[in-house]
DNA sequence: ACCCTATCGTTGCATTTGCAACGATGTCAA
DNA sequence: TTGACATCGTTGCAAATGCAACGATAGGGT
């Protein structure tokens, strides 16, 4: 009978890392701004792409749409983010940053780095590849792979 | 003024694409023996490791000792595990899978290993160097690195 | 022996979560 | 246009979660 090897089990260790590092990352912007990691997410989605609906931070950030949604709600209500309405179909919430909420990821992009910095650090040479595999693995999401 | 480039930023890839393959993977042994998430990384652990305490889980799966907890009570309700008293130390408890629960781990198994190479094939080559990557980041952290 | 402190696992409780409704809006074909 | 069906975001509610106690046990110093 064949077993796992734990160790080695990729699902396993993806999870007790993926675990390890938001655990110790949350702390930072928690203890600093108070926010979950359901915020910093939508945050860190909205940084990027202004002016998106709740469903396609549900779709990129792999967060269930309620999350989103109640994420969104109080991200609105501490000032760091607006929700308007989409004019060419209003099913859609139109979010987006306010200035405030510009300035905190503008306040965190260096404590960010840092962060991945020091983690990216302990792999040494190897590091580059693995940002690529796991960016590889996780836009392949698009084309429908069975993951 | 330097921004997130989050379609290359650690912690939040690592994070979508855990949750991916956790979800994905989860949705199997759910819909068969109907445990969750944190019962089934009890459940894996004890595969490897007989005989162990509540905090060794903790500590090397990265979940909340109340999490483990309640996961150790429900799966002894089920019969997957039972609960013993370490004699040198009164305040452990002895964690050890039934028979049944071996079984049940016997069962998954491929299931398991089935899963696992349809993530990795997906990263061709790659697949070898980044599971390394993975384990050696994983494995780091009882050196008290920071992370 | 007696404190004083640390660790282990459980539990109470407030908060968060996931899932299934639901209302509102959009789409498309008859 | 109407009707049937799909999609979007929110919300109600039961279940799960995180955190701070807590009791029980262990260890070390005096």
């Amino acid at each position: 009978m064949q077993n796992f090897d734990l160790s080695s089990f990729l699902p396993y260790q993806l999870a007790v890392l993926s675990e390890r590092v938001s655990r110790e990352f949350s702390a930072i912007y928690r203890a600093r701004y108070g926010i979950s990691r359901a915020e910093w997410r939508v945050l860190a989605h909205l940084s990027q792409t202004d002016a998106v609906s709740v469903r396609d931070i549900v779709e990129w950030a792999e967060l269930e749409k309620s999350k989103v949604s109640r994420a969104a709600t109080r991200l609105e209500s501490a000032g760091f983010v607006t929700k308007g309405a989409n004019a060419s179909d209003r099913r859609l919430v139109k979010l987006a940053l306010t200035p405030k909420g510009r300035a905190l990821m503008a306040d965190m992009a260096p404590l960010a780095h840092d962060f991945e910095r020091r983690v990216l650090a302990r792999l040494g040479p190897e590091a580059e590849g693995f940002l690529t595999a796991v960016e590889k693995l996780t836009q392949d999401k698009a084309a429908g792979s069975p993951m």
